[in-house]
DNA sequence: GCAAATTAATGATTTATTCAAG
DNA sequence: CTTGAATAAATCATTAATTTGC
């Protein structure tokens, strides 16, 4: 490696200070004129460039998000409460149920043996879509890890 | 509330990740048969019915096309305005960077005497964000904090 | 005190999504 | 069904903190 000549931007804490009172203020997404312009001002405290401002901002948002989202994640396992208006729209999906074809009876309306069983495994895969894959990407990577569980899978 | 009387179905961490697999997978909008079996399968995790499946397709749908709205009629309207806006961002940021905005920094380089700001001025709320403000429901907006610094705004 | 080694932060790239146009 | 536009998530890579041994 010839020099390694200085990679990658490193701001100057005013600059950091600068971009993390703008985040605060509520610029989250600055468009490209708001990039340009920032980038303008900030360049008197150092080297910077647009792009510079523009993955500040990306890495900003994602990193706070995660951190949030890591917080909230943690803490909030649970939390039911307002009745279900749900039940409405349900009987469409019951009378539509019934004239499904695949139970064999239970019906999914209401009801159900619920034992949180940590037991099954992934069966995020299913066969469910039978009508979407025609190649555009891969799109079934991995899959059929159809574990059984109950699957009455008579389809 | 101590009693939080299980009005409403709340998912389990798996259940939850089963489902947005799915919709990751292309599923959008699952007939009968495919929400009984959904439901069927992802009822090991815990209790759930085929009206929180059907419902939780639905708000899914519905939140990820709100989502997309916002964000479109955010950049295309807000930016309307100059007709410079929708641009590719990185693009048009690269080649701001490239022409060279103001100067090899001279003066940020190892030593870490951080002085370096004799020039300008707090920027910190400059008009950056004037009337778009991207506040559309998230975000706390506000702002508006100028305070005068005189920024001359000249880009 | 100081550097080599290790770990944590964070800038920069790549990848996978989304809905809507064509 | 394919492609366009635009991320945000995930990942890679490099810089800064820190730990450690001397």
């Amino acid at each position: 490696m010839p020099q390694t000549p200085s990679t990658r931007w490193c701001p100057t804490p005013e600059q950091r200070m600068e971009l993390e009172n703008m985040y605060r203020n509520g610029l989250h997404s600055p468009d490209v004129s708001q990039i340009q312009l920032i980038t303008t001002n900030l360049s008197c405290y150092g080297k910077i460039e647009g792009k510079n401002v523009f993955y500040w901002f990306q890495n900003h948002r994602a990193r706070e998000r995660q951190k949030l989202r890591k917080r909230l994640a943690k803490q909030l396992l649970g939390g039911a409460q307002d009745a279900d208006q749900a039940m409405n729209l349900l009987s469409k999906l019951e009378a539509q149920g019934r004239d499904g074809v695949i139970g064999p009876a239970s019906g999914f309306g209401i009801s159900y043996g619920y034992d949180v069983h940590p037991c099954c495994r992934p069966l995020i895969t299913l066969d469910l879509f039978p009508s979407k894959s025609t190649g555009l990407r891969d799109e079934c990577s991995s899959s059929s890890k159809n574990s059984s569980c109950s699957t009455s899978t008579d389809l």
